[in-house]
DNA sequence: CTGAAAGCGCTAACAC
DNA sequence: GTGTTAGCGCTTTCAG
């Protein structure tokens, strides 16, 4: 990578500060020089240096950081669509790591992320350590907050309440009819936002006065093959369940797969509900009941929210994406 | 963000060199010296300016740029998370974007890495525009090109054969008994890999004497919702099939949806086929037949290839990661 | 419309 | 064990 601005200054015969000129599409120059110049760094196969120019000076960064929980969830990798395309559009660059839902290993991501001095930050979830919290409002990055609310957040949030997926999805069940209601979930203690719906849940079922009967959280990924052998474990401990919300859709139709295997009928027997709205929820024999999500919505939105306010734009501190739940045929 | 090096060195009373020394975990300073730089770091907040770092001096770069054809893949979510782990371990960043399978798109996030001086790349698939082959010999950065393989890698190629995964799929098929054979892709013409798997399969029954009867390629995401109302376009076309293969898993499992919904029955009326191995294939009521593909071993050798060869290892220019043809209880 | 000068924060190379 | 010097490629500022 050889041809800097210099060198193609001196085949111009311009300054290199023209060429810079030129090249960022700033104003000038002569038409015929601009030309030239365009010329003569498409001959030399001219790569601009972004880290000179962001090092330079410091707001020309393009570079926005996130961090998502897992890599692998179906969900986030909605979100990281709706981001990715958004900020392509505007002429930014992803840098991505994943926190494994623990706020040491985001604080030690961020750590990394901001020494390349970033355009901004867009996290998942409200709970950080406070050394992370400190770091953030002393470099005085934007900061997204996305996928969960914040009554306070670093600097803007953008998502809904798990709590309120929760009292709706447990409202839902009580108005079904359903009043043996259990629980399976995942990755305990480190899944905030899944614990805040299991806590509304509690609350609306509790409200009702048909509180949770049975609560399982497995030590395990939230996938399929969790929610089939957990529904399992779930229902030898308490078999008059009459319908079990699950951490995700995914689980849910494990659970299902286990519902058929062993005979179970649903929802005649036993209700299933899953969260989150992944599409196979749609096109099952029985459609899933389910709370959609708006994912890649929430992505895109964070993205331009950074993004306006990089450009001064005035953005409202905290913005509600709602949820929706979808009363499917399995409760 | 206002601490420096300088501002270090002159609390602790040193040159800004030895500060710059300690904190790299160089050598050439006292223990005395040390604990007192990084007491004042600590103390000033001192975030480093890795800008200025991989400005200065280029091989100094922890950045890796990743590009894979679309993020909301299961499949590649699965190679992002087996990337992403090794790459923090190893103390680099990830740099990422999406293709949408398209070369021209990829091309454009190329350059836009590129001008951030990355120490190397990993790319999925192995054809790219020639003028993105010329940059990134030009650049001469390290690449590794993943999840295909290819004869003569731009660097280096970690992955496995699609054909190989098509012929394999059409002998089992054949295997099994089933003689009136289709296909239902998704993504016409710019799944280059998919189309290398529906070629394998073709060359594999027509050696077989049982050429592929049917065709389908949707214009549309290859998820369950195509496979289901795909399948349905397949046999309304082609009503004597008596086995599909699909593009992958999730479009299976939507064709399996679609059975069931007109009670089709699978196997006997009609065999199912993925591709991928996703968990939800293994408990299925029936175990969906698929091929196992190492998403997440393939992330982790690419990325410990590329640190290894940016640390002068010599890695073999071509590594194969094989599938796995999993026989199950729908074909 | 164009150019010259200064400097961003760090590290390599070399001196002491 | 420690310091000095120079320079990475760009943009900002100020002069023409």
């Amino acid at each position: 990578m050889k041809a800097s601005l210099e060198d193609i200054a001196r085949v111009a015969g311009v300054s290199k500060m023209t060429v810079s000129r030129v090249l960022r599409g700033a104003s000038g120059f002569s038409d015929e020089t601009r030309d030239r110049v365009l010329q003569i760094a498409q001959n030399l196969g001219y790569v601009p240096n972004r880290l000179a120019a962001a090092f330079g000076a410091d707001q020309a960064s393009t570079l926005v950081g996130m961090c998502v929980p897992r890599l692998t969830s179906g969900l986030f990798g909605h979100v990281l669509d709706g981001v990715d395309r958004a900020l392509t559009r505007l002429g930014f660059q992803l840098m991505i790591g994943a926190n494994n839902h623990s706020l040491a290993e985001e604080e030690a991501w961020i750590r990394q992320v901001v020494s390349w001095r970033p355009a901004g930050l867009i996290l998942s979830g409200r709970t950080h350590t406070p050394a992370t919290v400190d770091l953030l409002r002393l470099s005085a990055l934007p900061v997204v907050e996305i996928w969960d609310l914040t009554t306070r957040p670093i600097d803007l949030a953008i998502g809904f309440s798990h709590v309120d997926c929760g009292v709706e999805m447990g409202q839902h069940l009580i108005r079904r009819g359903r009043r043996r209601i259990g629980y399976l979930g995942a990755l305990a203690r480190a899944d905030v936002m899944g614990a805040a719906r299991l806590q509304g849940l509690q609350q609306a079922l509790q409200q009702a006065g048909h509180p949770l009967e049975a609560v399982e959280i497995l030590h395990d990924a939230p996938g399929f093959y969790a929610g089939y052998y957990g529904l399992e474990m779930l229902l030898a401990r308490a078999p008059e369940l009459d319908a079990v919300a699950f951490h995700n859709d995914e689980m849910a139709i494990g659970g299902l797969a286990w519902c058929q295997k062993c005979g179970l009928r649903v929802p005649e027997d036993i209700g299933i509900a899953g969260w989150g709205g992944m599409e196979a929820a749609s096109i099952l024999p029985r459609r899933l009941t389910t709370t959609q999500v708006p994912t890649t919505a929430i992505g895109k939105a964070a993205a331009e929210a950074l993004v306006a306010r990089l450009q001064g734009a005035n953005i409202p501190e905290v913005t509600v994406l709602p949820t929706r739940l979808i009363p499917g045929e399995t409760v």
